[in-house]
DNA sequence: TGAAGGAGTCGAACCGGTTCGACTCATCGC
DNA sequence: GCGATGAGTCGAACCGGTTCGACTCCTTCA
């Protein structure tokens, strides 16, 4: 069962056995056949911890997400997917690692015993010191998100201000004068996620742009969050006509208090954001919205982490993606019914 | 950075420190104290490759999960994310494995390999070659979900049977006589996925026991499926009242199949199932059903693999659940309007 | 015809840990 | 005063691969 009995019963040793797997070096046909038909036979399978050790390379790579304790939202499943399915076209496994409370523990196992060549970080923040570390290791490493340092590293990136500043453009295009802004739990915000911030961003400067105004709010990630934050924006000026929102989980909550409210999508209320496709045609009306290209990004990951892998020491490379908006139901006109 | 060099500065053999870290013999206060300070100075990390090579034990579980192809529900984001939490708290680190088109390969890498200790399977069939293979291994697997032989071996099951039955019996309870069930997409029920099948004889028998018109429908993981199959149950049968979905992805798409037909929700039509809580409340109504304890499956799921890899040759454990019905806003008397 | 070179193979060392047997040295009981 | 006991340590073997250097043939070409 292991590559020195494999070598015993064809009768040659275990060095022509691991050479005639690698075609490191020339064995003769004759002695590759004998090898394979005694593989075959008994169904071996190299061991991977040992050739691991022997030449420093695990073949897998490191997914580190986000905290467990909050809900996962359905883009970040995306990612999950696509990534483990580009690696496994690599060849490469994945291990998730849980950047959880005890974010050091976990980046200890994965880094210091050496259980992955590589890393891909998930919800980034503008200051990250996950970054930092494995940028001050020289470790490989693709985040899916920038910091506010995007030049020196290696990343795949959603441009949230622009995507939010599509979405204003959008809704003024449309004559909505008086639009709410739904970001993130502000523990997130707090923390500096950094598509909180740049969306945030982009929704203010081009609000300012166009002359809105504006109310920006944090709203948990869940439905029950998204209803009473959108009890809160009426409540605070009944006169809004539209919101933008990044708060995918939110979506669902957002809807529904809109309808208690009496508020009709898309005829009374306009609303928009930047959120992974499926899930947009989810809800009812489905939600115009910057699809955001999860499964593209964590393929797109995983490619530039393979390529770092197979070039150390090549100069950074990074995508930054700016879906356009899908167009859907759930925006219209202004003023299809004054508001109450 | 390799034990040798911790050893050559603590002035001690390689086999004191293996000792000093283990604790599997005693080592003086003195020398431990000299080996831990070299350790904590060169921050050393015993390598893990190595570890597993020379004891054979990885300290990571496979979760063998769904097609990539298909689109994931939240449901299965919910098992991931609760498996990964439940093992680190065991010092466990998952491992992905897509048991996707060549599920043969995935499987080689994982046991043939020796890449984990054991394996957690989502997704069961009720003849399910996957788990039968590692049980004629005797491979520690748990499984999430059981087969149509649940006494042999070790899961964590949902009495999906039950629980459709009780859907039936709160509709029928609300007086509904005309009923639909909406499962999974057929290409699943033909696979011969457990839940799809033991949820559809659920129903089925609780219909007849119930003396209910029944029709029963496959229906894709999406929204616009969902949609399309609620037009075709009320072309069917207008005189529908009520379904009964295990289809948490077509959710959103019912929902809105129902309102372009202008079935109120619950006033003209009723609708419940088989769902995760936090998705049951993401629609409007939010939705009466039996919610999926997902977190706990998962959580159970890595304690008996732990429990079972601890003891080796151990009986088969497993848990069946069959959470109550959560009463929400979906659901109401028939006949609150005839239907058109 | 003999040196050069390449194909094909082997043995040994190595990767970085763990573990077993053996050794030394105190301590203890009789 | 001496053997038994156990704490503490070391060296060597082992886990299962990979890789390097060296060796043997067999061709080829001067």
């Amino acid at each position: 069962m292991n590559i020195g009995e494999i070598a015993r019963r064809a009768g040659v040793s275990r060095s022509t056995v691991s050479y005639a797997l690698s075609g490191k070096r020339p064995v003769s046909d004759e002695t590759r056949r004998k090898i394979q038909d005694v593989i075959d036979e008994l169904g071996y399978r190299p061991n991977a911890s040992a050739r691991a050790l022997a030449n420093g390379r695990t073949s897998t790579i490191g997914l580190v997400f986000p905290p467990a304790g909050n809900h996962y939202t359905g883009m970040q499943l995306d990612f999950i997917g696509s990534v483990v399915e580009a690696a496994a076209a690599h060849d490469y496994d994945v291990l998730l690692s849980p950047s959880g409370v005890d974010s050091d523990r976990s980046f200890q196992r994965l880094l210091g015993e050496r259980r992955v060549d590589g890393a891909i970080l998930m919800e980034i923040r503008l200051e990250d010191d996950r970054a930092d570390h494995l940028a001050a290791l020289d470790f490989p490493a693709v985040a899916i998100g920038r910091t506010a340092h995007p030049e020196s590293g290696w990343w795949v990136g959603l441009d949230h201000t622009a995507l939010a500043a599509a979405c204003v453009h959008h809704l003024a295009d449309l004559g909505h004068r008086r639009v709410a802004f739904v970001n993130r739990p502000e523990q997130l915000l707090r923390a500096g996620y950094e598509s909180a911030h740049r969306g945030l961003d982009g929704f203010t400067k081009a609000a300012a742009e166009r002359g809105l105004t504006v109310r920006t709010y944090c709203c948990g990630d869940d439905a029950a969050s998204g209803q009473a934050c959108l009890e809160q924006i009426l409540h605070d000026d009944p006169a809004t006509t539209a919101l933008v929102t990044l708060n995918e989980a939110a979506l669902g909550g957002l809807y529904r208090g809109l309808s208690q409210a009496g508020r009709h999508v898309p005829r009374d209320f306009s609303v928009t954001g930047v959120v992974a496709g499926r899930w947009a045609e989810t809800v009812t009306p489905q939600l115009t919205a910057a699809d955001v290209p999860a499964e593209e990004m964590g393929r797109r990951a995983v490619d530039l982490l393979i390529e770092r892998l197979d070039h150390p020491g090549a100069p950074p490379r990074h995508h930054l993606l700016a879906p356009p908006i899908s167009l859907r139901a759930s925006t219209g006109p202004a003023g299809g019914t004054p508001s109450a």
